[in-house]
DNA sequence: GAGGCACCGTGAGGATCCTGCTCGTCGAGG
DNA sequence: CCTCGACGAGCAGGATCCTCACGGTGCCTC
């Protein structure tokens, strides 16, 4: 695994890496939060380790930078305060999780190996991909088997939904969430309505679905049966 | 996890109730600071999330209650305001976050798993083991020997519970409480009934059975025979 | 600005699926 | 051998989901 570790203080720095590497995993190292935010734009890291007190550029603001510029790479917070302020702030600036020094190496690595496990939401890629179906993001294209669906600009939207998620149950208050942006329940079968419009583009006619409804908890795309 | 929810707004309430209960988490609701109070000081829960505007007894002097009554659950609050000082005055009466209204329910969901964040040694469980069976929580998919098994919900709530214990005797009072939300006897064979389909899915067709019938006392899964 | 069209949300009706209950049978333990 | 608990098939009520037709809204064209 390949971690970006900021972190101004020497020492600090020099330990972390070590324990990193001796786990097996590539440590990049920026001492500021200016470099940081350069090798992270670089990409190609799994998870960032980032101390909030770094010179130049602090380590919130340089993660809202990451973020900013599109990438989505995991990011652990290291701060010598932990109060719920400083967590709130971390989580607003796309911080994915908060760790207060001094810690235990052991659960740093824990929450390593947490972040980057979890399903890796396929970003920056322009063609989404799930068994023959495919999608195109820049050319808003999809097909199905090398046949070309026509999808309605809402529709779409939430094929793309599940398709970033294939594999993964998708509840219906997420959906309202991602692809409505309903923030309340609109008591209505409106999701339903559009997974219906949608089967009958992707599905139907096709040997096997691969929208499939997950009674009492949402739905799935998913490539096998 | 066990969440206790206080909101008057019953629209809002249900909201965020049901996807509560999508994530999988079991949801007492209170519509008034009384009947939270009342709820909170039961104990049990791992999270509370709290209106401010409340009838009876607002948010926070009901948080300050509990507080007082030496129960130390976590609470997020949910307000319509998110001035500063309000933020202030929410933590002194013992808050532990804040969300402003109308807010992304994924974030309250982030939140309310940062809060929760138990002892570090289930944290973050996402596959349960047990022999060659496993249970995937977030894809909410089930395999035994690499092979899909398809569970209904109640089936896959009863497989958790289970698997969560492995090696313990659970008994019919435990399942009736942690799957069912029974908390009396229903006096008639629910929970023998779902064993049995489960054992229909999950054993049928394998060499060894998991599933075990502690005569008298109730079921164990178990790896060794 | 009128007319037409595409897109989307609504709500009803019906199909489907889940789940708890009953009941006859089985088998272990005393 | 008797009793009690456990098992599993079958059923019906109810919850959930699917589909369809309709109408509103906003955009484009003329």
């Amino acid at each position: 695994m390949r971690i970006l570790l900021v972190e101004d203080d020497a020492e600090t720095a020099a330990y972390v890496a070590r324990g990193l590497e001796e786990a097996g995993h590539v440590v990049d190292r920026a001492a500021d939060g200016q470099d940081g935010l350069f090798l992270a734009t670089g990409g190609g890291h799994d998870v960032m380790v980032v101390d909030r007190m770094l010179p130049k550029l602090d380590g919130l603001s340089m993660v809202r930078a990451v973020r900013a510029a599109g990438i989505a790479t995991p990011a652990i917070f290291l701060t010598a305060r932990a109060g719920v302020g400083d967590r709130v702030e971390g989580l607003e600036a796309g911080g994915d999780d908060y760790l207060a020094k001094p810690f235990a190496f052991a659960e740093l690595l824990a929450r390593i190996n947490a972040l980057a496990r979890r399903p890796p939401l396929q970003q920056e890629q322009t063609v989404l991909r799930v068994a023959d179906l495919e999608m195109d993001l820049i050319r808003r294209a999809v097909t199905r088997a090398g046949q070309r669906i026509d999808l309605q600009p809402r529709e779409f939207r939430l094929l793309e939904y599940l398709m970033r998620r294939e594999g993964q149950v998708v509840t219906r208050t997420m959906l309202l969430e991602g692809v409505w942006d309903f923030h309340f329940d609109p008591k209505t079968s409106v999701v339903e309505t559009h997974i219906s419009r949608l089967r009958g583009k992707v599905d139907k006619g096709f040997e096997r679905d691969l929208i499939h409804t997950v009674r009492g908890a949402g739905y799935v795309i998913r490539a096998d049966g």
